[in-house]
DNA sequence: CCTTGGCTGACGTCAGCCAAG
DNA sequence: CCTTGGCTGACGTCAGCCAAG
């Protein structure tokens, strides 16, 4: 179960020629793969998913009691089936709410953050060919909804019942902003991950393309030493 | 760039063993991993996955010229940021809500069906730890909305614009139903997705421990040949 | 031949962890 | 010391492919 010595090392491409370096126990050549802090950051990301917990609805499991099952759980959806698509399919019009993260979004706010994000990511790598175009753009509808004001709280109304609108509007902002940075972060997440996987895959490939010629080898050489055996 | 002979070979959960399997370029035994019928579908899913298109907006790409690169394109999330958005959103709503995928659900009906699913994956094999517990609670607040019934058609609208209300009921019925379905779907999938990175990860740290114990036993035998050699 | 349903990539969101401040 | 923001697992949805009917 020591699954945190998980392996650290990136995709190699280049395939069919063995490389024998023996110094480290696992630490392999790695041409052509990732930096070295792409690497890291690999490396850190599997640990993380190795230690993180599923958690996510954490407390009402830890308040049932249960509480070191650590990655067994897997329930808070085994109900899920029509109850809440009932509420989602209740939802096709802005004002409800019952959904009150989805409907927090269309909180009568009107501002329109008008940005397009040149996606930052360098991506040095040759390995993946999941290139991004230049130029990303980001185009936003501005909606004013005007319905249903009595409904816009939500988790600030416990503190402020009768708070202006500015403060509402600035909490939206800053939702709005979070959200679109989260987005962002999300994009470049499945990036990544997709390329983990495709490393992981090459790497597979490599490895077993070694250990042919690596076999290969070793029967050519035994049979070499056993005829020279045989002529001694 | 051959990507379609792409393994179809599983994890290997049992470490530092060196089997000397050659009878295959790549297929390699699989002790303890996957049960064959999700060999198979890990093996066709992954060939679908490459084969498949990243499509998506294709038709847009389609319209714009490029046609036959495979793969290897991912530009179409760079600008699908909130432009297609934009477009899906005027498809689903015409009222437009600005995340329309979200608002999209919001079609003032309150029929409310409950439904406890007893999720009905059997998850046979052992090497996921994640299984489901047994009770999975989930709260609904049964909300009435009174607002805006102009705006309750969707896809229906164009045919019937006048239809009873029966129709809509037993389209957002199954509607629902396809919803559900397509969620334990998606479910099971990302389920066996983590499954098979698990088993590429596994199969990696076995590759490389059978990498290891080939080298040094070619080192070994060279040694004990070279040695020999100058005796003789 | 078309139609339908399962499967899955991509998305955006939420929840939560962890390091940086 | 807390607070905040980045990152990521999990979710539910949409779009689209492909085989089964």
């Amino acid at each position: 179960m020591e699954e945190n010595e998980r392996t650290d090392n990136s995709g190699n491409p280049q395939q069919s020629i063995v490389h024998v370096t023996l110094n480290h126990p696992i630490q392999v050549v790695t041409a052509g793969g990732l930096s070295e802090s792409e690497e890291l950051e690999e490396e850190r990301r599997r640990r993380e998913v190795l230690a993180r917990r599923p958690s996510y609805r954490k407390i009402l499991h830890e308040i049932a009691g249960d509480d070191q099952l650590k990655g067994d759980h897997h329930d808070e959806d085994s109900n899920s089936g029509l109850s809440d698509t009932g509420s989602e399919t209740n939802l096709q019009q802005p004002v409800i709410p019952a959904h009150i993260q989805l409907v927090s979004d269309t909180s009568g706010v009107q501002t329109i953050t008008m940005t397009n994000s040149t996606s930052p990511t360098p991506n040095g790598s040759t390995i993946v060919q999941y290139a991004q175009s230049p130029e990303g753009q980001q185009y936003f509808i501005p909606v004013s909804v005007a319905g249903t004001p009595g409904q816009t709280y939500q988790l600030t109304t416990a503190n402020s019942l009768q708070s202006s609108p500015n403060v509402t509007e600035e909490a939206s902002r800053k939702r709005e902003l979070r959200l679109l940075k989260n987005r962002e972060a999300a994009r470049e997440c499945r990036r990544k991950k997709k390329e983990y996987v495709k490393c992981l895959e090459n790497r597979v490939a490599v490895l077993e393309n070694q250990n042919k010629a690596l076999i290969e080898e070793l029967k050519n050489l035994k049979e070499l030493y056993c005829s020279k055996d045989d002529v001694a």
